[in-house]
RNA sequence: GACCCCAUCGUCCAGUGGUUUAGGACACCAGAUUUUCGAUCUGGUAACACGGGUUCGAAUCCCGUUGGGGUCGCCA
């Protein structure tokens, strides 16, 4: 292993969730630490002494680990680093740089002159201090305004690469002022655009869910969640989709970060999340699914359920209401699948053959998926009905949907009694 | 409003002056599988915002327009 010199931060303020656009900007921080055998700090952006709340640090760190980012080093926490800001506040007043304003510290800007940002996703940008009014730099409660904190702890913590979100493009500028004014040399940046709502708008509630806990909740899986993450606004090349965070490292490259704006679709993920799922080993996914069903639900069935179903629910959710019917015995039908069985029942054939049906399985010793079949095709040749007719209407009677696994697999694992009482129940 | 960033299918990403009748994925549509389907397979629709340059040649370079976004707090 080569010794790196990168160092890169994520800096947090726990004043809420942890949010979609943060998650992308850690990860990406954390891509290029792992990339280069670099360091990845978490620094703690606590100085808003109202809004900074315990239990959102907690559910932030929670969070990262989640989604399969680690850090190194303690966090270091902002709120208890006040002396040292104010020592360099001292050194600007000092140079006459910076003046007092009642408890506040204020940093003079000099006006007409041209300071130039190197960025590595946007190349040479260019702003003219006049358009800069004068910066605080301890807030008179005695802690650091953001920018001021965050150039102090940039320089301190040795970082080499600042990897944040385009909305700090403008803040830049104001950081490298007060580098120059330390005589410190500033780390390189990188702003990546930020990312938006479906509808190009800023990402909100209204466009879903934001907050990362609402996606585990929601039954995402935290690989296919940094996996549609990395995606925007990186590739890894020959169009691949599917990455995991291991071969992402590999490939990653910070040069290759994108510099357009890119919008979260939802459906996207759904799909990625999807994939995931069916490439997990059943019992693996068994351990994800098990508080989601009923508590009494055998292991050993638990498990055929979803290897039936792998295929075909894209979220942890959606197993929960596609396979109901497997573990209760009241379990809702559809309208559509309600109408449909309706429409079957009101043909007399049908109606004979499904009788005929059900008599014959009550007949039938070994309840198996062949033997199931067998009997159904029988009958509906003797009765002159399609099988398709059959299947369906008894797809719906057992599980109240239209959808599903195939039919008879789904038969023979619910078992001989259940499927003859919700016959018996429903047609 | 001022300053700044951005602009390839509906969405994400590829493409970095010629190999492009612009490629992949999601979504969508169609066909297949006649045991359904939100599963699976196959196919299809669909884009270089607009206008000027530069060049033998531009999605790729430059300028402008339009559109989107960001920032202008003792919030971070």
């Amino acid at each position: 292993m080569t010794k790196s010199t990168i160092k890169v931060r994520f800096a947090p303020s726990p004043t809420g969730y942890l949010h979609l656009g943060s998650a992308r900007t850690a990860l990406f921080n954390w891509l290029y630490a792992r990339h280069t055998n670099g360091k990845l700090i978490l620094r703690i952006e606590d100085t808003d002494k109202i809004r900074s709340k315990k239990e959102f640090l907690d559910e932030i760190l929670d969070d990262l680990k989640w989604l399969g980012i680690d850090w190194d080093e303690k966090p270091i926490f902002q709120s208890k680093r006040t002396s040292i800001y104010k020592k360099y506040a001292s050194q600007l007043l000092d140079k006459r740089l910076a003046y007092k304003e009642g408890d506040a510290i204020i940093f003079k800007v000099e006006k007409s002159r041209n300071i130039k940002l190197r960025d590595i996703v946007h190349g040479e940008i260019d702003f003219n201090t006049d358009e800069i009014k004068d910066q605080v730099l301890i807030k008179s409660d005695g802690f650091p305004a953001y920018n001021f904190a965050c150039a102090v702890d940039d320089y301190e913590m040795g970082i080499t690469h600042v990897i944040r979100g385009a909305d700090h493009i403008s803040n830049t500028p104001k950081q490298l002022l007060f580098y120059e004014a330390l005589g410190l040399n500033p780390p390189k940046f990188a702003h990546m655009p930020l990312m938006m709502g479906k509808d190009g708008a800023k990402l909100s509630k209204r466009h879903g869910a934001v907050a990362i806990v609402e996606y585990k909740k929601e039954g995402f899986l935290p690989e296919a969640l940094s996996n549609y993450l990395i995606l925007l606004g990186w590739s890894p090349g020959k169009n691949r989709e599917i990455i995991g965070l291991k071969e992402a490292i590999k490939l990653f490259k910070i040069e290759g970060l994108g510099n357009v704006q890119a919008r979260f679709d939802v459906d996207k993920l759904r799909w990625i999340n999807g994939e995931y799922i069916k490439n997990k080993d059943t019992k693996v996914l068994t351990n994800l699914l098990e508080d989601r069903v009923a508590k009494n639900a055998n292991r050993n069935y638990l498990e055929k359920v979803v290897d039936l179903y792998k295929t075909r629910f894209r979220t942890l959710d959606e197993f929960t209401t596609l396979t109901r019917a497997f573990f209760t015995d009241s379990f809702p039908v559809d309208t559509e699948a309600r109408e449909k069985l309706e429409k079957y029942l009101k043909d007399d054939k049908t109606k004979k053959a499904l009788a005929g049906f059900k008599a014959d399985l009550e007949k039938l010793e070994n309840f198996n998926e062949k033997n199931i079949e067998k009997i159904c095709r029988d009958v509906a040749e003797k009765h002159k009905v399609k099988p398709a007719a059959i299947i369906h209407s008894t797809r719906v009677a057992i599980s109240g949907k239209t959808v599903g696994a195939g039919l008879f697999e789904m038969m023979e694992l619910l078992g001989k009694k259940k499927v003859l009482e919700r016959l018996e129940k429903h047609l």
